[in-house]
DNA sequence: GATTGACTCAAACGTTTGTTTGAATTTATA
DNA sequence: TATAAATTCAAACAAACGTTTGAGTCAATC
């Protein structure tokens, strides 16, 4: 089971050349990797350690146990939500190019950073395996990025009040999104070019931003047609 | 790690009465609950055998190992794939008709049982943790029913073949039923009512139906201008 | 050169894991 | 009832787990 603990060592060094082995990031690293991969039990402390090319006691040194490492793993590996949420959020963006900040939210990781997979990946696989802080970052993440969108939504739909059918666009437009990654395995066995490379993740991005306007639209006019 | 064992004891017992303890069955009920509440790994062999009221042995008296069992739990737990897809594959079904036969098949096992919910909070899990059995499971049970998608979709829209647009299509139409399942956690955090209650299931199901038949629309409209 | 603190290391710790054992018990068959 | 098979059980097994230990190395500071 998977507790918090507060009190890990805080790095204690201040030297390091840019270049040198710094055991700690490149147990963060690895940590990052096994635990994305494989999952907080299946990612055991040797398993770290050894492709880290650290001893195992390094892990307790710097991050406590094992928690504590997935803790900072997790925590460091996060970007900013603020940052995705302003990717769309933007007030004088008109609705197609929020949903285009929307969607690169996700697509951009599945471009460029394997590191950015990978703590996608790893974000992802608490949705599935929720260990102690991913209510947390329901809330601190995940809520506020819904509920941003559900303002846009509201906006453009002339909304003035946020109601459940609201929530239910929102869920849909971000499943597609959500989906790139957690259905990642699926995809590479069923329709792989959809997300090979950067030009038919591109598409595949045009794709989702179409899809969601026309289902924007739909729930517009379902609207208006049961306040007619 | 999880290797699949092909000799695994066939029952023996032929005998017992209908409400009699059969624990063999029970074994293989707890084990379902029990991994898909918390996986493979954190599901202990104890565990199982102590909620299901038989001895530890038991499990390797009637399924090996515990692989065995994970592999029983998952197989015998496993409607025919055939049946999902007949739901929405019948060539005398309108669009709307075989959409709502898809989503069925995700919104369904949420109303009414919970052994369906657990079955298939099961499958949605190996989408992100998947153990060897996965890989197999895509190729008999996702691939031909993404495959049958494609068919009602390429029918509906048309098409004399199915292109990458398509997969992408039936891609973000089904992503919207997995999440049903893989954002669970989410949504009850951030609109619980949106699942909250058979009345409101109905009315996410509707809401699905109807975003899906808006994207096939979208997609519709954007061949035709492309091909103009 | 001595002292200190940061860091590394091989080895061991105690638990828990999945699994096996072999005797005891129950059940079916004759 | 006698015999054999099927099933249960407490106990033990080896292996792997996360963690701790204490001696050791290295670099900086006095």
């Amino acid at each position: 089971m998977l507790r918090a603990k507060v009190n890990m060592k805080a790095k204690p060094h201040l030297s390091m050349s840019p270049n040198e082995a710094q055991p700690r990031e490149k147990i963060l690293l690895t940590a990052l990797e096994l635990f994305a991969e494989q999952g907080f039990e299946r990612a055991t402390v040797r398993q770290i350690a050894r492709k880290a090319e650290v001893n195992i006691s390094a892990i307790s040194y710097y991050f406590g146990d094992k928690a504590g490492l997935y803790q900072a793993a997790f925590m460091e590996s996060l970007g900013s939500p603020k940052d995705d949420i302003e990717l769309f959020n933007d007030p004088n963006l008109s609705l197609e190019q929020a949903l285009v900040g929307l969607f690169s939210g996700f697509t951009e990781p599945l471009k460029q950073d394997k590191l950015a997979q990978l703590c996608t990946r790893l974000h992802m696989r608490e949705m599935v395996e929720p260990t102690g802080m991913w209510a947390q970052e329901i809330d601190n993440g995940i809520a506020p990025y819904h509920q941003a969108l559900l303002i846009v939504l509201k906006k453009h739909l002339n909304l003035n009040k946020i109601d459940d059918d609201l929530h239910r666009l929102a869920m849909c437009i971000v499943a597609m999104g959500v989906h790139l990654f957690v259905g990642r395995d699926v995809i590479e066995k069923v329709c792989p070019k959809i997300i090979a490379g950067n030009g038919a993740l591109n598409l595949t991005q045009e794709r989702l931003v179409m899809f969601a306007l026309s289902m924007i639209d739909a729930e517009k006019n379902r609207r208006k047609q049961v306040n007619a």
